[in-house]
DNA sequence: GGGAACACCGTACCATGGTACATTGCGTTT
DNA sequence: AAACGCAATGTACCATGGTACGGTGTTCCC
């Protein structure tokens, strides 16, 4: 069990943050000690953990809490979540097909700067195909 | 060439975006005709497709104008600039490596989905370890 | 040469994702 | 029981990345 700040701190996010979490519904509201503190779990540990990483690529708060909601309930059953599972997926191979294309680019970019001479001009735009 | 409503357009996005763009220097102030419109080039049209793509994946514009600042100049030379697009490089190889976890949790709940009872409980955490 | 249709500019506003108070409350220590 | 530290709350504020708006200027076509 940790306080507010223990959590923070782990996490490495502004205590604040985790209350906003909480408000935004990312986070489920943590049980409280006798005196209204949250107590917080290792469970809810690995969930903020998660929320970090996938926002460190661009899924915004809205997206992960739909990827965190993801599981069957009555309201839901399996095919259900197998489809929004298989959608997210989807989008996650878009997301990495195009970071291969911004690598590609970039490693581009190293070599011609390895082999040309050191005032030639060499844009990283050269690299880059037609997007979408 | 392109007038701002037409790049706007082949790119899908809004007329204001542009000129945003040009105010905090991803997109360079373009050419004018003697009216004063702005004039877009073929280039314009590819850098804007790289701001757009590199945005869609959390690169912030200030990190996409660092992108597309890579270039040997004067102040620049071959070896900062390879520095530079290794680090990028380093940074899209973490990016990759996160997404693909991500990936996994979410085909590992797919999977379950399949091979157990609808009404189960399957929280999409339970695929995940501790990231970072 | 008058009026649509579009362009320009500055400024104001908006959503997202936080961050920072100020105030009140808990709890341990002395 | 006073005091210190940290927690909780509501509200205000902030940066980023746009978006909208009102007023003016330009083109083009009848």
């Amino acid at each position: 069990m940790f306080s507010t700040r223990q959590l923070a701190a782990q996490a490495g996010v502004n205590v604040e943050t985790l209350r906003f979490y909480e408000r935004k519904g990312l986070l489920p509201a943590p049980q409280r000690t006798s005196g209204g503190y949250r107590q917080y779990s290792e469970n809810d540990l690995k969930r903020l953990m998660f929320i970090l990483t996938a926002k460190r690529h661009g899924f915004t708060l809205q997206e992960i809490k739909e990827l965190l909601e993801l599981r069957v309930s009555s309201e839901n059953t399996c095919e259900q979540v197998q489809a929004i599972a298989r959608e997210k997926i989807k989008l996650i191979d878009e997301k990495l097909r195009e970071l291969k294309r911004i690598k590609k680019a970039l490693q581009i970019l190293s070599q011609r700067c390895q082999s040309e001479h050191p005032s030639e001009e060499c844009p990283i735009l050269e690299g880059f195909e037609q997007s979408k």
